[in-house]
DNA sequence: GCGCAATCCTAACGAATTGTAACAACTCTT
DNA sequence: AAGAGTTGTTACAATTCGTTAGGATTGCGC
């Protein structure tokens, strides 16, 4: 799946255009129809990873459509309508979509879950448990640290909890209270030197300079900070 | 999956209850909770097959729970929130969520989203005699392990369960609970020791380093993990 | 600069958890 | 009934990780 195919099906062109516009932007492919005889007729030469269908269609029942969508292709379906109620939800749902979205609807939402039914429908490189900084890529599924040139250190699972935790939000200072909140919050119990040991224990995997640490900063009276681009995948 | 778990984490009760009732008349077990720790704590010994998330918890960063939760495990994630922006719906799907409901919501909805997520993840069928995973094969009905080079290693049944245990849920954290409901479950004393002599066995005839399992990691206090990627046929 | 208290770092110890060799109980086959 | 294979139990080794303790660093007043 290169570049995932997403077809628009909607009777309004300004829909349509929008749509568009906002999956294109996103990095998919896209092909739009105005009406579902013609969009029957495409399904015979494309096959669709997502396909958008409004249900207001003037020739044809969309429900209908959607359901043999469901049981012939192996597309997902979102619902994109102006029919707000519950039970044109639940049933929209039930006979096969996977996503029900209503009208009027912003294209940022669409895009996010067209790309949640990608994720789920990808095959199983959902490795995706990986980070990389500053010469270092860390491994969060196999507990692994490499650097730079390839060299593997192992990392224990409460190293890993403290270094996702830098990782998730880098560059902004994360308060000693958060930590503990965010990570196994005994609160107040014992001393929390078991927090700084942590950071000793990661640092050193790390290879900081006790003296000198350049990703993990330690903000005298307020917290860590760390510093460094992030980049997940 | 007999009858599949939902949990309901919501710090109001009368949302809790609707909710466990609607679901429970579709049909589903469920498990409710009123703050994120319990949760998490539960998360060891239970393993949801969709989990409803509440982000406007009074003692944890509903996001960070949520983006911890896709990455971990293998359920479904439906956030519930009274934050309406298209920002925030936007965010909560990119963090791993599989569908996002504003409150006030109608149970019926969240039961047919509930039915949907269910749907998509349905697992292999119990046929399913042959996995293929990093080199190995294992062929169930013969008690058999074949390397990459032909070579055959026999497998007991005890080490059978563990093995199709992990390879039905690879990469993904199996807590010593689930372990022993999983399989024979008498929840014995000492009796948790036998798991460690399993897996320690099923380590030895998968040739994993003691020093450094590549396939088979364990996480101090938590369970395994399995990893590699797994083709059954 | 100097002293002092608050804060932080980290080596070392120990409790809890996990690994595995060795043994015992059991089943199955011959 | 003996032998082979399987599996739980025991006992001890190894690992993880919190705690302790003492030294190092920082901020602040002088």
């Amino acid at each position: 799946m290169t570049q995932p195919l997403v077809t628009i099906l909607d009777d309004e062109p300004e829909i349509r255009h929008m749509l568009a516009d906002a999956l294109s932007e996103a990095g998919f492919k896209t092909a739009s129809f105005a009406r579902a005889t013609e969009f029957e007729a495409a399904l015979k030469s494309i096959s669709p990873d997502v396909c958008l269908v409004d249900l207001g269609l003037p020739d044809k029942d969309g429900l209908a459509l959607v359901h043999r969508l469901a049981l012939e292709s192996g597309a997902s379906i979102i619902i994109i309508s102006g029919r707000a109620q519950v039970q044109d939800r639940v049933t929209g749902l039930e006979l096969g979509a996977d996503d029900y979205i209503i009208k009027p609807f912003d294209p940022a939402e669409v895009v996010a879950r067209v790309r949640v039914r990608l994720r789920s429908t990808k095959p199983s490189d959902k490795t995706a448990n990986r980070a990389r900084f500053e010469g270092w890529t860390a491994l969060f599924d196999s507990y692994v640290l490499v650097d730079e040139n390839g060299n593997e250190t192992p990392f224990s699972h409460a190293e890993g909890e403290v270094l996702r935790l830098f990782l998730d939000s880098p560059k902004r200072l994360i308060s000693r209270a958060q930590m503990q909140e965010s990570l196994g919050g005994t609160a107040g119990e014992s001393f929390d030197r078991a927090m700084d040991v942590r950071i000793s224990r990661l640092r050193t995997k790390l290879q900081e300079d006790p003296k000198n640490p350049r990703l993990i900063k330690t903000i005298y009276g307020a917290g860590y900070i760390f510093l460094g681009d992030v980049n997940w995948d």
